[in-house]
DNA sequence: TCGCCTCTCTTGAACGGTCAAGTTGAGGCT
DNA sequence: AGCCTCAACTTGACCGTTCAAGAGAGGCGA
């Protein structure tokens, strides 16, 4: 037994409790002869009590098998709860398998780590739509997220009308959105996706390209793809993609070329293999002098798709068409594959910056990081008309 | 307002109590004019209660600002919390780099998606190790893991002497453990990593070679890397890396290559630039005679480092050497990265059993999930001797 | 020697739900 | 009519902590 020096506390805990039915905090202190705010200092306080006293409790506690102070009740008490919760768009198991997403998530882990708190990813379910209407919609919520027990919300690229938003804003939980939707009153961590994306179509001006497509990340998330008419592009929920298509679009008209005639593709998943698909057909073209010699990709995974289809098509790249991609998220392998040109941008500074936002309590206000032009090999000078 | 049918409810809502402190679950009974139970039930249990007095609760709460029941609490009463903990070997951030992990992740979310659970990341800081001994390490525990509200915890390959077991054994959470370590009484999900090593090695053995290298993941969590001697690789605690090498080795003496002669190169991180500095030294060695003919690298990208190095040494793959890997977390990419010979392990299949296990609520038992040997370009016919 | 302060520990009351066990009134069955 | 059942709601206790306030002992300066 612990040698204790302190007061005299007579009944030590061998007294056997049943250790089926769980110990708590007051059982404790029963047979350690003390109060039970005293266990409950022996582990949250321990400069409230004497060393001796503390290890004497701590070895009683070991003793019942007791279990350590209940998360619940202790949250219940503070209304804290030491945790801060993740939204995502997708499916959660799809963000998993997005290079983008995962580099959010390191960026949202490594600053949870530094603040000791941990990191609830909430199991939406899919296919929730807003205007079900219903008082339970909002209030009652997804189970998932009515249970969640966290001090405030990280919502990662939501398209503007997401079911997810009201009941989050019904629980009035602190929120921060990523990337979208921007929403008046609620702080929102991002890029000036309309900016860089000018930026990338100015690169390709600059090189003398005059015949366009543009391979867009979905528009809604309804699930549909292919040629995006203007009717659909007008309507997209998904603001980043649709400030990119207006970024893309703003550097072309400006420059004398007919956004009109621009094709948009749209993938509803951002994958290689699909983006592939829908882009060739547009490059199997026959004639040089009408298919485009450049596609401004929304992803570089998407972009890595038309390097694909273009290669298929025995199309050289740059020489034949340039590819430009968003992200930023080269595999840094072994190197083999083509260095694409693309805007880099701060994933994972994205999520330290969203854990910051939400500790920081200020309501409402937008934090835009810096985006960085990146020129590599995947893009060069149009090829001259006689080619 | 809305229209009651049911008795008459006389208060409706509009007697303005603070809107600033929070209402509570009493709050809306009083000024909704029923009992606290019928709005708990008007929330959590819709059969119990009148539709239209359901919505006359709804309605009130709405107008109350009331913020939906409080998880704590309902965790207090209940017991159950609706989420799982996942605690990482490495700091969370790394794992959302590495593709395996990813990929169990993928897996957890999925089955954690279709029981409507949620998913708590737990932020374990990094560097604490066994035997610091005080009472309070394992029963206090790392604050993050106090205060985890799970209801069970998955680990996910820890070091066999790793400190986070005891916390939670401690809390007697619920627990599965993924990989490593393998321990009596707790349940277990992995593979058969010494029949796999095994299986690959005979692969390599019957295609002629006799001199080999072992590029090894970490044996220890202390960071050392480099060619590990006999003491570090018999006193490994990370038991996936122990076993992978027993496989090896074991397929080596059994055709009669003395597994002594095989250098091991440990690397400290899973990844392929490390990878490439490590074995470089090894493979540069002058004489064809002596230079290893094989690499058995214990994942896939170690075994693209060890690629990348045989490349830079100017070594035709599988011409010169063969490289095998581990994982099968080829890059679907645009397929122009070299086709590795690896054993292929259900990654997200680990994380769904995982899950299941923890539902199941059996204590103790392995599951072993199969694994492949898939044969491809990156392993060829031994160099003759002559060559 | 007294008063006051500090250290250490105790007491009793929340925190905000859920659950088990009533209570009531309406309706069906004999 | 009398009895039983059932739906619809209410009552009171309880979950296991933390917190504010207080009490007793010992030390120290005045």
């Amino acid at each position: 037994m612990d040698e204790v020096t302190g007061p005299a506390h007579g009944a030590t805990a061998t007294a056997a409790l049943p250790v089926s039915a769980r110990a708590t905090l007051r059982d404790v202190a029963r047979a350690a002869g003390v109060s039970h705010t005293t266990v409950s200092n022996a582990f949250a306080r321990p400069d409230q009590l004497s060393a001796p006293l503390r290890a004497h409790v701590l070895a009683t506690a070991r003793a019942l098998g007791y279990a350590g102070p209940s998360p619940a009740a202790r949250s219940l008490r503070t209304g804290r709860h030491g945790a801060l919760g993740l939204v995502f768009s997708e499916d959660l198991p799809y963000a998993f398998s997005d290079p983008t997403a995962t580099q959010f998530l390191q960026g949202v882990a490594e600053a949870c780590r530094e603040r000791a708190a941990n990191l609830l990813l909430i199991a939406t379910r899919t296919g929730e739509r807003a205007g079900d209407g219903g008082d339970d919609s909002t209030l009652g919520g997804s189970p998932a997220l009515r249970d969640a027990a966290v001090d405030g919300v990280i919502v990662y690229s939501l398209a503007s009308d997401s079911a997810m938003l009201d009941p989050i804003a019904a629980r009035r939980l602190p929120l921060v959105v990523v990337d979208q939707p921007r929403l008046p009153g609620v702080a929102f961590v991002g890029i000036d996706d309309e900016g860089a994306a000018r930026a990338i179509a100015e690169h390709l001006l600059g090189l003398g390209h005059r015949r366009f497509v543009i391979l867009s990340l979905k528009l809604c998330p309804d699930g549909r793809e292919g040629i995006a008419d203007a009717r659909r592009t007008a309507g997209a929920t998904y603001e980043v993609a649709a400030a990119r298509l207006a970024g893309y679009r703003g550097a072309l008209a400006a420059a004398g070329v007919d956004p009109a005639t621009v094709p948009v593709v749209e993938c509803a998943r951002n994958d290689e293999r699909r983006a592939r698909e829908l882009l060739a057909p547009l490059l199997a073209t026959a004639r040089p002098t009408t298919r485009p010699t450049a596609v401004l990709a929304m992803s570089d995974r998407l972009a890595l798709g038309a390097v694909s289809a273009a290669r298929a098509a025995g199309l050289a790249i740059p020489g034949d068409v340039s590819v430009v991609g968003f992200d930023d998220v080269a595999v840094d392998g072994a190197g083999e594959a083509l260095p694409l040109t693309t805007v880099r941008q701060p994933h994972a500074g994205k999520g330290r910056a969203a854990v910051e936002r939400l500790g920081a309590a200020t309501t409402g206000g937008a934090r835009v990081l810096a985006t960085e032009l990146v020129v590599r090999a995947s893009s060069g000078p149009a090829p001259t008309a006689g080619r």
